[in-house]
DNA sequence: TTGAAAGCGCTAACAT
DNA sequence: ATGTTAGCGCTTTCAA
C-alpha cells in the first residue's frame, strides 16, 4: 500500500540507478572510502540529497561485523538516581561529540532485567558499553567482558577480571563525612546504607566503622540500617531508627535517594534539622541548597565519572588491547546547614 | 585471533551443523514459527542452550523489514529534568512488560542533536517513537510521521497533522496555580517562563493571564520572563525579577528546573518563603516536601504520561490504522507551604 | 516435517 | 576510477 505521503526508504540501488553508477561507487561516495571521479561524486551527492537518503544502519552493521555501529551500550541500576542520571549526562556529551548513540538500559537492581537488556545490546552488536553491574561477581557483565566487548565500570567494579573501571573513594567519603559529625559532637551516628551487596555500600560502611573508632565512638548495630538504595527505603528505615528507644542524633545516607526519603521522615515527623537530627549525605544534588535545610552533602563528580568513563570507552574500542585502568575520583564535603 | 575465554558468538549455521539439521529448522524452532517435530526441536533446543545461542537482531531486522525489531526510540528534551525521567520510568515499565527495548535519546532542546538523534534512530529501523518534538511544527518528527513510523507524541503536540499526543492541561494547570497565588492575595504575580516556542509555555502563559485577568489584576510585561526551560535560566531570570525596582511578591515557575534554579537564588539572598516572595511551581517532584519550603506546585501526572504514551504506541504499531487520539490529562495543585 | 535458496542493504575484495 | 559480486545472519517461500 502507498499513498501521496509515502516516504519511500530508498537504497543504494535506487540512488545508483538514478545517479547512472553502481552501488559501489555510491557506497565511496558515502564513506569517502576511495577516490572518486569528483563530477561522479557531485552527481551522487545530488541524487542523495534529493532522494533524503540515509544509508541504513542495520544493513551496514551486519555487513560490517568488525566495523564500528557507532552504538554505545549504558547499563545503569536506576534512572531516578540524580546521580546516575548526571554521569549519564556526561556519558552522553562525549558520545555525541564522536558520533556515537546510545541505548540506555535502566534495569531498576533487577537482576533479570538486567541479563535482558545485556541480551539484548550483545545482539544489537553494540561498539561497546558502560555498565554499572549488580555486583562484583556480575555474571552476566564477565561473560560479555570475555567475550570480547569493550567494557567500562562506573560506581562499581568487578572482581577477579581486568576492567576499566571509573568511581569515587567511597571510603574516604563516608569517612569524611562521619568524622565531619564526629568532630560537631554528634555522638549517635546512624548509617542508611543502600543494597548491601553493592561494594559501594560496603566501602561506605568501612569508612563509617573507622570514623567512628577514631574518634572514639563505638559501632552501635542497632544504628546500622541495610536498605534497597531507593527512595522508599530511606523512608521506612529512617522511621526504623526515629523510633529506636534511644535513637540517633544525626544520620548519614548511603545516597542521594535515601537523603530524600530520611528527609521526607524526619519533615514528616515535624522533627527539626539539625536541632533534633543532623543529616548529611552521600552525594550532592544542584538543589541541595535549597532543601530544608540546605544539605550537607558528599559530593562525587558525577558528569565527571561520565565523561571520564565515555572517553575510556572510545579509547579501548580504537585499541582493544590497551592496559586497563582505574580511575579513582575523590569526594568532596559540601557543608551547608544539615548538621 | 582466538583463546580460551573466547565467546565464540554463534549463528543458525553452527547451531543447525551441531543438530544435524538445516538452519530453516532451527529458525523455525526459535520462532515457534512453523510444524517441527518434537524430538528435532528438542535436540535444537539443546545445542541452542549449549551453544548459548542468541539469534542475531541487527540480521533480523534487516531480513525482516516488516517485522518487529521490539526497538522503541525515545526522544527527550532534556535528561535533567524529572518530569521526563518520570515519563521515561513509564514508557521503560510498558516497553520491559512489552519485551521491547528502548533507544533513548536526549537532545537538550538542540534541533541539530535531534535531527542526528532521528536519523539514527530511523535508520535503526525503531518499530515506533515516542518523542516531545522541539516544536509543534517540528519538521524531522512531521517528516518521520509522514513516512509511516508509528509515533505518539508527549508533552508537546505537531500541528497539521494526526498524531497521537500524551499531554496535560497546561492552561488549567497554570490557571489554578495562578488564581491560587491570587487568592492568597498577591498582587505582583511573575511568570517565569520556559522556552517561548513550546506549545506548554505559550499555554501555561495563557493560563496565567486568564488567572490574573479574572482575579482582576493586570497583567505586567516586565513580570513575564522568558528562559529555556533549564535550572540556570531559573537562576538568572528570578536574580532579574528580584532586582526590579518593583518586584514581585510572588513566582509562577514554569517548570521544575525553573524552579530549582529560582530558589536557589532567593535562597541565596536571604529571602524569606513566602513572606519576602512566595514561590509556586509547575511539576512536583516526589521530594517537593524536604525544599525549603515545602514546595506548593502542580503536579503532572509524569509516570502515567509514560505509560499511556507507551501503550498507545504498542497499540499503533500492532494496527497503524486505528483513529489518532490525544490524551488530556488533569494537574493537580499540590498545597504546601511555599505561598 | 524438512531442506534449499533467495534476498534484506551494505561493504570490500577483486576485476576491469 | 568504477563495476561486479560474495556474503554478513536471518526468515520465508517453494519444493521435496
Amino acid at each position: 500500500m502507498s499513498n501521496e505521503n509515502d516516504y519511500k526508504v530508498s537504497n543504494l540501488n535506487e540512488v545508483a540507478e538514478k545517479a547512472g553508477v553502481s552501488i559501489a561507487t555510491v557506497s565511496r561516495v558515502i564513506n569517502n572510502s576511495a577516490k572518486v571521479n569528483s563530477d561522479t561524486r557531485i552527481k551522487v551527492e545530488q541524487v542523495i540529497k534529493d532522494l533524503k537518503f540515509k544509508p541504513n544502519r542495520v544493513a551496514k552493521r551486519l555487513r560490517n561485523k568488525n566495523a564500528s555501529s557507532n552504538l554505545l551500550g549504558v547499563l545503569i541500576p536506576d534512572i531516578q538516581n540524580p546521580f546516575y542520571v548526571e554521569v549519564l549526562r556526561g556519558i552522553e556529551d562525549v558520545a555525541y561529540e564522536n558520533k556515537y548513540a546510545l541505548i540506555m538500559c535502566n534495569f531498576s537492581q533487577d537482576e533479570k532485567k538486567e541479563k535482558l537488556y545485556l541480551d539484548i545490546l550483545q545482539s544489537e552488536s553494540i561498539d561497546g558499553l558502560i555498565a554499572a553491574p549488580v555486583n562484583e561477581q556480575d555474571q552476566n557483565v564477565i561473560n560479555l567482558l570475555k567475550g570480547g566487548l569493550p567494557i567500562v565500570c562506573v560506581d562499581r567494579g568487578l572482581s577477579g577480571v581486568d576492567v576499566d573501571v571509573v568511581l569515587v573513594e567511597n571510603r574516604n567519603g563516608a569517612f569524611s563525612a562521619v568524622d565531619y559529625l564526629a568532630k560537631l559532637d554528634y555522638k549517635r551516628i546512624a548509617y542508611i546504607s543502600g543494597l548491601p551487596q553493592l561494594p559501594s555500600s560496603q566501602q561506605r560502611l568501612q569508612g563509617y566503622e573507622e570514623a567512628l573508632t577514631a574518634n572514639n565512638l563505638k559501632v552501635d548495630k542497632a544504628l546500622v540500617k541495610f536498605g534497597d538504595s531507593r527512595h522508599e527505603s530511606g523512608v521506612t528505615l529512617c522511621n526504623e531508627l526515629l523510633q529506636l528507644p534511644s535513637p540517633p542524633d544525626a544520620i548519614f545516607a548511603g545516597n542521594n535517594l535515601i537523603t530524600l526519603g530520611a528527609l521526607e521522615t524526619i519533615h514528616k515527623k515535624g522533627l527539626m534539622i539539625p536541632k533534633d537530627v543532623a543529616i548529611i549525605g552521600f552525594d550532592d544534588m544542584y538543589w541541595s541548597i535549597s532543601l530544608n535545610p540546605p544539605l550537607t552533602a558528599v559530593r562525587q563528580p558525577a558528569y565527571e565519572i561520565g565523561k571520564r568513563a565515555a572517553e575510556q570507552l572510545i579509547l579501548r574500542i580504537n585499541d582493544p588491547s590497551r592496559p586497563t585502568m582505574s580511575m579513582i575520583m575523590k569526594t568532596e564535603l559540601i557543608i551547608r546547614s544539615s548538621c
